[in-house]
DNA sequence: GTCTATACCCGGATAGAC
DNA sequence: GTCTATCCGGGTATAGAC
């Protein structure tokens, strides 16, 4: 009942704040064992190797954000805001888990679903536009998480202009 | 009026090679240099770092693509076509081009704004349109690349749908 | 399960001779 | 403008003792 995590939980736990924290590069493995106060070769006892720890975050970031698209209003709007919204504020995790080439052997079943499932709902089952609306999504978070906007654009006022020629298209 | 490249072009050349060929890790002043037949330290006569090099190709594949779609004939779809087809061809190029910060100050002026005229073109000046149409296509082109999409997905059908959405919208 | 020690690899970049 | 020599840093991962 003690709230101590086992090893793997707080590996996964510092990893995501190493990653948040200082990006990408600061993700090794010599890090990690230091923020847990242990060495470097003690971590190999609880993953295989550093692919693993990418690997469970990922994991851990789909099922967040399909968690909370899951839970949120149907519709459009409000996959747009919950989308928007946790890919803001977990920026470097919502890279990751995104631009890696996803081993699907790995992942737990239906995580990846899940995620989808909202917008289907959302644009009546319509698959390709499904694809498209969700392409849209990650577009514009990735290009406003890597500053790709000129600097006085209206992001905001994208995202509805996307959003309404989503629906009404 | 031979045809010998001078030093700096030839280091975009072979780095745009390597690049494309073995990865981003690949792109190493070391592996330069050994294409270019000479020895790391004496890329420093040419560009200040690894850094520059980078702005460079980001510089190059901008221009490349701002180039073919202002080239190309008007529309969405045209601008869709010519768009995909530009990544796929350069896939690691496109990546670093558009995943790294953009230092505004020493691209040159003007080549992010000749990639966005013809979507603007297209879509009647709509600026908030026209950047939720360029981040589907980037968003698409991204899920495309990472191996997002499933299996089985009729990546073509999504543009269609996507394309089609934000014309109608 | 943790440690120390270590092997191995890689990278960027500089100094100074020619 | 190129070279050699070198410094500095970093990383993944294993072996074997405790």
């Amino acid at each position: 009942m003690t709230a101590r995590p086992d090893r793997r939980e707080q590996i996964v736990t510092v990893s995501r704040g190493l990653l948040e924290g200082d990006g990408r590069d600061a993700l090794t493995m010599r890090n990690v064992a230091s923020e847990m106060g242990i060495k470097a070769p003690s971590l190999y006892k609880h993953v295989k190797n550093r692919g693993e720890i990418e690997t469970l975050l990922s994991e851990r970031a789909l099922a967040e954000i399909g968690g909370e698209l899951a839970a949120a209003e149907p519709g459009l709007e409000s996959f747009a805001r919950v989308y928007r919204a946790w890919a803001l504020a977990n920026p470097e995790l919502y890279r990751l888990a995104t631009s890696t080439p996803l081993d699907r052997e790995s992942i737990t079943e239906g995580v990846e679903q899940s995620a989808e499932a909202p917008l289907l709902d959302a644009l009546g089952s319509d698959r390709d536009r499904a694809r498209a609306c969700w392409a849209m999504a990650h577009g514009l978070v990735m290009l406003e998480l890597d500053g790709r906007f000129p600097p006085g654009a209206d992001i905001d006022a994208a995202w509805r202009a996307g959003v309404s020629a989503m629906i009404s298209g």
